[in-house]
DNA sequence: CGTATATATATCAGAATGATATATATAATC
DNA sequence: GATTATATATATCATTCTGATATATATACG
């Protein structure tokens, strides 16, 4: 997805600094897609070039001056048009559609090269690591401002669910099948 | 995982050219991870310069030379220490550690701003690939060449497993649950 | 006979990341 | 009370990787 269609997306649920668009990427969401600072950076000025977000800049004190970006009529135009473009070349990406860049899976694949030791270890951290996601992608209680924009999505509901179902899946499959490894 | 240690890994398995080493991304692997030409021949000629890897080139009529590349001792070493330097770092990777750069999840998240009917012949769209996808991982017949040596390796088993149980998740999940993004 | 696909390597523009620079406030640790 | 780490806030840039293109030919398809 284009990043400019990205930000106007989240930008699309309330007006947020560049600073708070980073920070949308760092719940749930993290999981499935991120910007960079310097990609969200110079995305937010070329849009706001492009008339598609406007901007307000709060001075403060000491701090460099706090952007506040809003989207614009036109940029929420834009946000539409491109969502209802490339909708049908996302359906391919993901999991499994496209590509997941699992380390995890490239590190099972040579696990023959590896002690068993250090594999039994790996694994045993692995299933902790996915139980920690589970209950974070479970959990229902507060969070972080810029987060509850996220949260409150319907479609985050949904993709909470699904995430959720799909790890306790892989946990049971983990634990019935290691053994398969050796 | 460095590009490096990935090349090594997929020659350990035997002798390869570079256009083979792509072609190994084809198969299952191509939705765990792969590495594009502009990577993959420069990676092989700097393990050439190092000795980690030795050339030999078969001239062919009007092709370009075939190069086909061994993995030395110094290579296999290379790569177990690697391996094995790194092994903690790729617990967190995945699916779901990490990342999975899912734009069809992104679409889900701004779902609202897409008719219904756009939203629906896409979830549908997204239904027949992975049952096709599922079909794919289930699939124990002959493969060409250069993907049998990843297929033969016992750890695909398990990945090939455990892929197509999350992709049976996520199936029924879809349709479970595909009315609450209404 | 033209078109598409496969073999085979190489290079490079463009895009994105991860790190770093800058500056300060606040919270935690010792 | 001093030091360290973390949070706020933007900007830039070297390095890295991809996706496309260039080059050249063979084979299959209709």
């Amino acid at each position: 997805m284009q990043k400019e269609t990205l930000c106007l997306g989240l930008l699309s649920l309330g007006p947020r600094s560049g600073y708070e668009i980073k920070q949308m990427f760092e719940g749930p969401l993290s999981d499935f897609y991120s910007l960079s600072f310097g990609t969200i950076y110079p995305t937010l000025n070329n849009l706001q070039a492009d008339k598609y977000v406007s901007c307000k800049q709060h001075s403060q004190s000491k701090k460099p001056d706090k952007k506040v970006y809003t989207i614009t009529k036109k940029g929420m135009e834009l946000m539409k048009d491109n969502l209802l473009g490339d909708a049908s070349s996302y359906i391919r990406s993901g999991n499994f559609g496209d590509q997941i860049k699992s380390e995890f899976f490239l590190l099972l694949l040579f696990s023959k090269y590896l002690p068993k030791e250090t594999m039994n270890t790996v694994l045993n951290e692995r299933v902790l690591y996915l139980r920690q996601k589970l209950e974070q992608f479970k959990y229902d209680g507060p969070v972080p401002g810029n987060l509850d924009a996220i949260r409150n999505e319907k479609s985050v509901s949904f993709i909470r669910g699904l995430a959720s179902a799909l790890i306790e899946t892989g946990l049971n499959y983990m634990e019935k099948n290691r053994g398969k490894l050796n």
